[in-house]
DNA sequence: ACAATAAAAGTCCGATCGGATGGTTTTTTG
DNA sequence: CAAAAAACCATCCGATCGGACTTTTATTGT
């Protein structure tokens, strides 16, 4: 499997509308970065803030530019959020497949496995799927958030397990038990995320620890 | 174990100040009577809109109550959000325990960890949980909100694991794997709430059963 | 070069937030 | 019954929110 393929293919099916544009004009270029960087400083300000800060005056003044010239490229707060939505997938599955891969590329193909469970474990630890969660939880009780989180997250679902089942040919026999273990290391994973804080990280390194071993069972069941 | 017994324990420790106060004025009782529904109103509003949601304004409009006498109640926002705190890490454990003892009732003591974890499972579906979940998501992003529910998670936490032992006598001998057990319980519950608008509820049935056989393999290893 | 277009800036508005203040009703107390 | 206290109510204030608007600057097309 050539990392450029399953990149290409996994990234292309995520990636916003907004980064498919060529380079041609030069103002064009620049609107596409401008875009970009307001999208960022949104999720900066997401993070800082909760959803509840994520707010069209803060983007401007975290960013430094007018709400004049925010509000040229995303008309209303609405359409920066879906924006935020789609950023926010594409960069959560470009993450894990960087960390997963390259792990490929320096430990070798012989436990894939595992390798995938660490890169998602440490994927979840980035600002990006911080981001995540403050819009998966917002997206609980804001019907309009709903409406724009929901599709992109089961795209996203739809991406993920399609591919799994290209990506481990050895347990193609069994792609129900490979689903299962997929959906079990995301919840576990989540949890883990948001029960830390609490339980401190002795006790989520001991759950690590449970989780490979229930995915390890579950491969050689 | 008689039921009330463990009932007493593990709420009388985590009991809000409010409710401890005998009801010998009767203008006490009105007051503590009045300052509990402002904080049950509060916590519809944090399920109707989020943590953001939770306004003065929308409390006392939902209540029916002038912002006044909420004032006069809690003199400012952060008493309240404190109070909120309290109150669903009570409602919380004893909305579990309810669940929990009455399952022992029907269902006789022959299978305590399997009624547990249906129970946990049960009591995560309430509106309670949902507002603890609200609350643990801008608890990461909010300093103020975090300086006050973190301290009461911790102490929710420690009641839970000294009297899981207490209650457990069977796995006393290996109450590391039963602390484990129950960890790792709350955190693959907490992230298959989060992960079932994607998921949908067939995959998450199945994650149940997963769970369910992992806790049985740590009890009999 | 010059009109058309796109990007960015600056300003105003109504709504709502948390907090503060002063007045009214109800209960307790002497 | 009258004074004190508690519960409750009605507004006002400054700050900030999202959105609409006009103006200025930079780029494009002819």
């Amino acid at each position: 499997m050539a990392r450029s393929t399953m990149q290409q293919r996994m990234l292309g099916a995520l990636r916003p509308a907004d980064l498919e544009a060529e380079p041609e004009r030069w103002q064009q270029q620049k609107s596409t970065r401008t875009r970009l960087r307001i999208v960022e400083a949104a999720i900066a300000c997401l993070l800082g803030g909760g959803y509840a800060g994520l707010t069209t005056h803060r983007i401007a003044a975290h960013l430094g530019i007018s709400r004049g010239a925010m509000q040229h490229h995303f008309p209303t707060r609405d359409d920066l959020v879906a924006a935020v939505v789609e950023h926010v997938f594409y960069a959560r599955m470009r993450l894990f497949l960087d960390d997963y891969l390259s792990g490929i590329a320096q430990a070798g193909e012989d436990n894939l496995v595992e390798i995938a469970t660490a890169a998602h474990w440490r994927s979840m630890q980035s600002e990006e799927y911080a981001a995540y969660v403050e819009l998966a939880v917002a997206a609980r009780s804001d019907a309009a958030l709903r409406a724009v989180f929901e599709p992109a997250a089961r795209r996203y679902d739809e991406v993920w397990v399609s591919e799994m089942i290209e990506s481990f040919p050895q347990w193609r026999a069994r792609w129900e038990a490979m689903k299962l273990a997929s959906d079990f290391v995301t919840c576990a994973h989540l949890g883990m995320l948001l029960q830390r804080p609490t339980f401190g990280d002795a006790r989520i390194e001991q759950l690590n620890g449970l989780v490979s071993d229930v995915v390890r069972g579950l491969y050689h069941a």
